[in-house]
DNA sequence: CGCGATTTGTGCACGTCTTCACAAGCGCCT
DNA sequence: AGGCGCTTGTGAAGACGTGCACAAATCGCG
């Protein structure tokens, strides 16, 4: 059963095969294998053992090997896994075996970031066309890309099959943006801009918002500020204040 | 024990009061919640009920409850949450009562988008510093600030207490900048590198990888792919699949 | 003043994810 | 060939997160 096949050239775009149900947390760590073993494969390894590859994704090794056997893993006891089979695998359950066109709307500062970002070219995606609403910006050239105006989306979308939109506006613009896309024909949608995106059924959306992340950190650093600031003496100073809390705690006194 | 206290409550300048200990995923959704808040306190709304929040957050009224609840919340049964005091509430306990000095260590194209944010400053946060390695862009002024080299972070760390660092350097730099981080007393890092960071304990990594994301979308473009691309014309055609998930009979009721 | 409409807060059951621990399988060495 | 050490793959248990459904609490109104 073990015969020799490329998961990831089947020639023929239409006659996909039914995935594996992997779960989204399975799914969300993939990629970070994946980027794993292209540094292990850059470094001349051909075969890792889950605790040597688990430790280079920042997992531990035991939800490696889960993660991997959803997929039908190929490792081999005693050994380890095979390096650049492992990887031809998850490219293909990722579907990076083709190189999918994305359309990046918004090219203020952020967008701007984003055309020029190498990393997606290295991943497997092409940036098919900038977008923006502002006719001041259309005509502009950035990484040798034209900036177009969002309102020539459905020619865009004739011209290439548009697999993933990019939403880099201001969040006013952001769910009108999201409904050209999706009149287009775009089922997967990342959005940075700070705001709820509503999609019909079958659409995809993964949100990205900077200042969320910054305020996930605040939030630790202010428990762990709350937890030095405890003497010794067990604590239960703490004198519960009823009526909410009138006074702002500016000091927090943070360790240097 | 279990003296059931006020969670929001400050104590008085000096005693840092406990925080309530939140669930990771309850804490990754109060920043959602408190932008949801600000938009309906800006729309001139003085209360607001769960399901009214929860959907303006893009989550269900149960999860906003409980979310709530843990905090210990202020609503009113029958009337909805206080507004303004609900703001009060989830910024005393993200810590954003004050306002945190961030350092920016690379200015390349993503970290100079990222200087220019302005999302970063109208939520709680001041870019005190940016930093680079390059010394062909010390000197560089973006935004108001000017560029220092990053060997220059002890210098700027003495001149402000740094609460967050946020990295947006090339991977192979990121490892050496979260060390310089940590050393001068660094507490919770922002991570845009790809790369794993490895840090002591005690210190908080968060980590956005923009090609991570787009590698998700990605594979549910590829699933979905494959569910449509079942009629019964393929035949058995699709048994080309390296063992383990050749004619996985996904039965998702997903509709178009 | 009491009643009904409304909405919060939460106990409970369920599903998902994580972690442990170990049998099964594989290669190597003697 | 046989045994030994190493590593995978996985069952089972536990931790965590979610959603339902309803009692408790509050307001407005007659």
């Amino acid at each position: 059963m073990s015969q020799h096949r490329h998961p990831g050239a089947p020639g023929r775009a239409g006659a996909v095969p039914a995935l594996p149900d992997l779960p989204e947390a399975t799914v969300a760590r993939l990629p970070e294998y994946l980027r794993a073993l292209h540094n292990l494969a850059d470094a001349g390894h051909e075969t890792v053992s889950s605790e040597g590859l688990s430790a280079a994704a920042g997992v531990n090794s035991a939800k490696l090997r889960k993660d991997l056997s959803h997929l039908g893993s190929y490792g081999t006891r005693g050994v380890g896994y095979d390096v650049a089979l492992l990887i031809e695998q998850i490219e293909y359950v990722l579907g990076l075996t083709q190189r999918r066109a994305v359309a990046l709307v918004g090219v203020g500062n952020l967008g701007h970031a984003l055309a020029g970002y190498d990393g997606f070219a290295s991943r497997g995606f092409r940036i098919a066309a900038l977008l923006d609403a502002d006719p001041s910006r259309v005509g502009e050239e950035i990484n040798g890309l034209v900036v177009r105006h969002v309102d020539d989306l459905p020619t865009v979308a004739a011209e290439e099959s548009l697999a993933i939109g990019v939403i880099a506006t201001p969040a006013g613009a952001a769910q009108q943006v999201a409904d050209q896309l999706v009149a287009v024909g775009v089922t997967s949608i990342l959005n940075f801009a700070p705001c709820v995106l509503s999609v019909p059924e079958g659409v995809d959306v993964r949100k990205v918002d900077l200042a969320i992340e910054l305020q996930i950190l605040s939030f630790h650093e202010h428990r762990k500020a709350s937890l030095t600031a405890l003497p010794a003496t067990g604590g239960t100073a703490l004198t519960a204040l009823p009526g909410g809390f009138a006074a702002t705690d500016t000091q927090e006194a943070i360790g240097t």
